[in-house]
DNA sequence: AACGACTACAACCGCTCTGCC
DNA sequence: GGGCAGAGCGGTTGTAGTCGT
């Protein structure tokens, strides 16, 4: 197809510089967000004089400079979680990594796509399955089958108890609560139980 | 020491969602 | 209701560092 865009938009577009941030950018950055707090990246990116478009600021802070946050050395029980979590929710890398303090979802992500994938497949391996094309697309289906399953064993409960349902959404929502309580965590354990047992 | 293969992770891209006018 | 901009998400790519030969 003939790209034609409008000449107003060509005129319009910038050049944003690109590839890996400099000290003085991640410093200028880190200023006016102190000043401005995270939002509006685009007037984040102008008022830092940086040649950065706003969707590269707010990745940079989100995932480098914000305070908080772990880098590497990821244990063996935020490993185990990951795991456990992925097989609840699939690659829902955001959801799963509110459930970690201080974790990314891209780091989370990366983690995953670098190491726990290709322990995944060792285990399949292991487990003498070779997988025919198309049955990641079967797992998915059964995974929700089961996350179904239980959510309708709960509402069953929930009508007899009258206690609030299970949702996959609203129990990774922790808007309204201190991430650092894990409580959930045996909540969630007990869930993820249920599902590999049914 | 040189070089290619592999790995880990930072960053980019494209798409969707949401809120505002 | 439709269009637009900003924000957020997941997939993918690029590249620096490491390892094996």
């Amino acid at each position: 197809m003939g790209s034609s865009k409008p000449k107003e938009m060509i005129k319009k577009q910038v050049m944003f510089s690109k590839g890996p941030w400099a000290p003085e950018e991640d410093r200028k950055l880190a200023e006016v967000i102190a000043s401005h707090g995270a939002k509006r990246w685009k007037i984040i990116a102008a008022e830092a004089g940086l040649n950065r478009c706003g969707k590269s600021c707010r990745l940079r802070w989100l995932n480098y400079l914000r305070p908080n946050i772990k880098r590497g050395n990821i244990s063996d029980q935020e490993e185990d979680l990951i795991l456990r979590l992925h097989r609840l929710l699939g690659n829902r890398w955001s959801l799963i990594a509110g459930r970690l303090p201080g974790r990314t979802d891209n780091e989370i992500k990366n983690y995953w796509n670098s190491h726990l994938s290709k322990k995944m497949n060792q285990k399949e391996k292991q487990n003498g399955g070779i997988k025919r094309e198309g049955s990641k697309d079967i797992d998915e289906k059964k995974r929700a089958e089961k996350v179904r399953k239980v959510e309708e064993r709960s509402e069953e409960d929930s009508s007899n108890s009258s206690s609030s349902s299970f949702n996959v959404d609203d129990f990774f929502d922790f808007s309204n609560e201190d991430p650092l309580n894990l409580e959930w965590v045996n909540q969630f354990l007990q869930i993820d139980t249920a599902i590999a047992m049914s």
